[in-house]
DNA sequence: CAGTGGTCTAGACCACTGG
DNA sequence: CAGTGGTCTAGACCACTGC
């Protein structure tokens, strides 16, 4: 799996070295250990030493190549695993989460049949009306962190579960790290969208923050999602992040809620 | 539990550690030494051994009383931290929770204004329209765990920001638990209601669910709201559980999105 | 069986809080 | 200063997975 271990830059983190810096910037920044070893490892994956659904290096291998002790590591991972960025197996090791996985399938969709079974429903139908080059918007520039006037690739689909549409969505993805996404990729990749990003264009979103309203359907949106006029719909605006929380995607979904709804657990 | 070794007294840990209490035992299952230590701790707290914002025993306390080491003691207490039913000040102490606490106010309210700035809004202006005693339909019923027509207390309130009328609610809760709940202690009482709910009946809310919907409004709701009838307004049904998973509140909200927003993150 | 993550211990030291 | 939570270590053993 993992290729050379050489490459350990920073693994000065042996001795506490961690606070000592030159007073110069203002940081006097101490970080415990396993932080720095969270950051470490969370580099790795960004620079794709270890892939979406591969295994990472055991706790003893990490200990070893970081010069700490096993249960500083454990805490790294621990913190990585509850922010779902790894799964961790019992006996079989640790591995980097991944949106192609059946049991972690629609992180990131919160609607739900009214009878709660969504595995009963069967997966999405998606129909692509339209996939594009266009220049970003202000808008979508800002949500972006790009300018306005940059490439971006803008989706408009529906998705429909056992035949009846139900979201109407667009999507706004930076044109760059999206270069070359069609229509007939969206509509045939079988999994979720996301694991298609993931494996076609290594971008992986890690977390997301959503805008939810309650708006009227326009005279489009309703032909669209087969409802009359004017009926309530719910707005659900995302962003979604890769690891450095860079915005990676801006998603405007049109949710029906007379069959759905969004559900959502507050602790 | 399996070790017999004499260093790995788990089952006195588990029964033998219950010190004063009666020990409900009957601990059926195989778990982590560190869960049932959890369990007792929050044991303890359902019980008010330890009220809300008062401070637990020390770890090293903990560890003697449950005659194990403090690191299990502090993985018990990372993992109520994590839920959120407990607050660790370093230096200080480790405190049970309260919803009476400044910077953990709205803990269960998503809405928030478009500016993002909910500190420069000011306190919700609350308005209580009804606080009866009624009979629970079987659908308030089902909610609470309760028998149709067993006494509930109903409360319908408007809460606005800035003098502009943004949520109507109704609530209902167990009329057992909340014997006496009168229309002048909502509207007069100063803080969060999760808080007033604590003071008053001690019952501590420690988590929810929400169902979401856009719906439309209907006459009397677009006049409580003061927005056009058929308006768009977002419909949150809250259930909101204490300790035991045991549901303790059903709450249905109208919010107005067109100045505020459902904001919600998702990792 | 060997290798992985998971639990538990014991002890050391650090960082923060308050009197 | 003493007491609290926070970090780190080293080593032991347990539970699970796969060969």
């Amino acid at each position: 799996m993992s290729t050379a271990m050489a490459q350990t830059p920073s693994s000065s983190a042996a001795s506490g070295a961690a606070t000592s810096e030159p007073a110069a910037s203002a940081t006097p920044a101490f970080s415990p250990l396993y932080q720095q070893i969270k950051g470490l490892i969370l580099q790795s994956m960004q620079e794709g030493e270890w892939k979406p659904g591969e295994a990472i290096p055991s706790e003893m291998e990490l200990a070893a190549r970081f010069r700490v002790s096993q249960g500083t590591v454990r805490k790294a991972i621990d913190e990585l695993a509850a922010e779902n960025l790894v799964v961790r197996r019992q006996g079989k090791g640790t591995y980097v989460a991944t949106h192609a996985e059946q049991h972690l399938q629609y992180r990131f969709l919160k609607l739900m049949p009214d009878s709660g079974d969504r595995a009963g429903e069967g997966p999405a139908e998606r129909t692509v009306l339209e996939c594009k080059r266009v220049r970003a918007t202000a808008e979508v520039a800002r949500a972006l962190a790009l300018r306005a006037g940059d490439a971006v690739v803008q989706v408009r689909r529906i998705l429909s579960f056992r035949g009846v549409p139900t979201i109407l969505e667009d999507l706004w993805l930076p044109g760059t790290a999206f270069k070359g996404l069609s229509a007939e990729q969206m509509t045939g990749y079988v999994g979720p969208t996301y694991a298609l990003f993931e494996i076609e264009f290594g971008v992986r979103m890690v977390r997301a923050e959503e805008k939810i309203r309650a708006v009227g359907a326009d005279s489009a949106q309703a032909a669209l999602l087969n409802v009359a006029q004017a009926s309530p719909l719910l707005s659900v605006e995302r962003i979604a992040y890769t690891y450095n929380d860079a915005p990676m995607e801006l998603r405007r979904g049109l949710y029906r809620t007379d069959t759905h709804h969004y559900r959502n657990e507050l602790s």
